[in-house]
DNA sequence: TATGAATGAGGTTTCATTCAT
DNA sequence: GATGAATGAAACCTCATTCAT
């Protein structure tokens, strides 16, 4: 019959064009005020009720926008859970970084850690509370990109470890105790407020002391 | 067991279920063989996907339904999530009154309560990991009914852990080291596997040794 | 219509079911009447104002159905469509055959595949010229799909201008005459109208007098 | 030409454009290289996946611009079509015009009409393909302007025809002619390619042969 | 001249739920 | 007990278009 088809599908350009980050200023909108704000939003709703429950609209509605402009700055809902969660993984990542230089002794670079990890949890951002619940709506894709960062956290926590078994402060497997900890830590999402009348550095101190046998010095 | 809840539950509730066997003709159906295939169809899917992904067609299908023929027995979708969640939770209720019963000494009830709440959360039933992670879709009227039996799991541990600190086990605040313990152990949902090596039994061991001093007698 | 089949997608389930297409007679749905009701709307909408401006809703409407129930019949728009061009593609096959079958002479071949080409592509369905207009819209899978019925047609218009030509009856590239006479013939939908006073049949005559040469016969 | 519609358009025109040139300040922007390039990128577009699925902002894309910034140029996508099909159209009557003022006989009409035809459909313009397929996307009032141009069109055709059949070249009615020969030209659109090893001139000397009895001596 | 930001209407699709049979 | 058909609300996303700058 004789038709044939000389359009190769979806993609389009031949010459294309790819254009030139130099016009305008790189990333200029990558960082505008409007889409932090957005990450913000979205960040409180998938807190509070749930990434596939959060609806776009929502969002958008939260920073008196249409739903349809989200996606100027945002080429999907997923993206926006991606970037939210890379937020919250890197502040975990910052605040070990932070114990671990800050701390001069084995058993301070635990309490900082733990203390630390409350404070990004528990803190002002919304974020952190978001990574721990939302892995699963994450394209695999996606997930891979977060597992690295999640890594890096894991082994500042190995490292501190190490350094405790080495000092005789705790006692087992590093990985277990790791493991064990963050349970403890993340659990407290679930009941935590500050209202309680405890504070972040006073439960951290508390649940250091859960692990850590109180030395002879403290005994 | 320590779940609480900051979450602005939106609407939800219709008509409410009339929810226990005995109210409707008893027996009937409510736990005919298809009735039991569908929470177990629903509770993997709730867990593996989550109950906001998990479709009514999905849970239908895995047991050769039709999506329609579901609300032949149950009225609405968050019936089905609600008594999934108190078959885990009584689950967990059961392994403690287990644990208390069989222990002797204080330790040997940390050391049952730490087991059973593994078994249950890692067993057959899919059900017990559901409870962890969607409370949160509960209307607020069912989440009301759960709260009652995490109580009964709380008070059980919290008894152990007055007599683990009376003698001299553990110390610190119960509560806060209930909520340190179970937040260890149902972390464990994240990444333990069977196939890793390591069983239900020493997982539990370990673990209890991280909270607890070893004794002079295991010296 | 049971499940097993090709759907491809996410995929949850472990024990999954795959039941049975014995249950329900197979295939009830295919040709139900709702069903061929939506792919006349469908064609005739796409006739009209092209695949991309036909709407699903339009579609639905046009049967009085929302659009989502559209779904239920079929997983996809372009399924639709898809659909739509198969039948109309088989519609052609047939024409072809159909001339084939009956003609005695060479000269009489082509008349009827003149004449059964145009009454297909001008008869009460609309689906045939939609088969013209829409292939651009195919995904490629689907394109290959119909890349195959169309080349059955081809082979049948080939066989008999083998035969033609043979005959002396037209001379050149049996390709290219074909490619020629389809042209012709296709191009018909931009402006025959059966209410010019030219019946389907007086056309095919004309139109196959251009390309034979009135034989001595007839002379 | 021939190309007519039972399309039963729709609602389509909005405000109507100013369209020539002399209408707005003369020669400001009406041919600015801009614009040039925007005409070209959407001709190209509307070649590649039609009109309905080539995006405003794929044509600016495709010459460095943001998609608000054709709004300057255009004041409708739609009116960016109808540019482009008259481009389209007016080639073909150039095309047309030039063969019939170089042909000497009437058989060098024909080949020199078939030859234009072809070369404009095939040259390196897209907007002649552009101007077969997309009429169905054209608001009423522009199809109207388009019917003109194509009527100059089918003239010349006639024209030429009328000439071939007084000198026994062909036979018929000159419409049905003309309407076939059009569409086997057309129909090329979906299957030549210069790659295949035949250039546009040798298939216009087939196309013609096809129609036109070889005279004994080639008379 | 052109951009960057946003709109708002509308597109396809999903899904819990209903109900006659 | 269960199905098949359908609903209707709402979800994500697209896109021509506007407009202050």
């Amino acid at each position: 019959m004789g038709l044939s088809a000389r359009d190769g599908g979806k993609a389009f350009g031949r010459g294309e064009a790819s254009r030139l980050a130099s016009y305008t200023s790189p990333m200029k909108m990558d960082d505008s005020a409007r889409r932090q704000e957005l990450l913000a939003s979205a960040a409180r709703l998938f807190r509070d009720v749930g990434y596939p429950r959060a609806t776009v609209r929502d969002i958008a509605k939260a920073v008196g926008m249409q739903s349809g402009s989200i996606f100027y700055y945002f080429k999907t809902k997923e993206d926006i859970l991606l970037e939210v969660m890379e937020t919250a993984m890197r502040a975990f990542v910052l605040a070990g970084q932070r114990a671990l230089e800050q701390a001069k002794t084995p058993r301070e670079k635990l309490r900082l850690l733990f203390a630390g990890h409350l404070e990004a949890l528990h803190g002002t951002r919304d974020e952190t509370a978001v990574v721990l619940s939302e892995w699963r709506n994450l394209a695999p894709k996606s997930r891979r990109r977060m597992v690295k960062l999640r890594d890096q956290v894991d082994s500042m926590w190995d490292e501190a470890l190490h350094e405790a078994v080495a000092a005789g402060m705790v006692q087992g497997d590093v990985r277990l105790l790791r493991l064990a900890m963050l349970g403890s830590l993340n659990w407290s999402l679930q009941w935590y407020s500050p209202k309680g009348g405890l504070s972040i550095q006073d439960l951290a101190d508390r649940f250091v002391d859960f692990y850590v046998d109180v030395g002879p010095a403290k005994r």
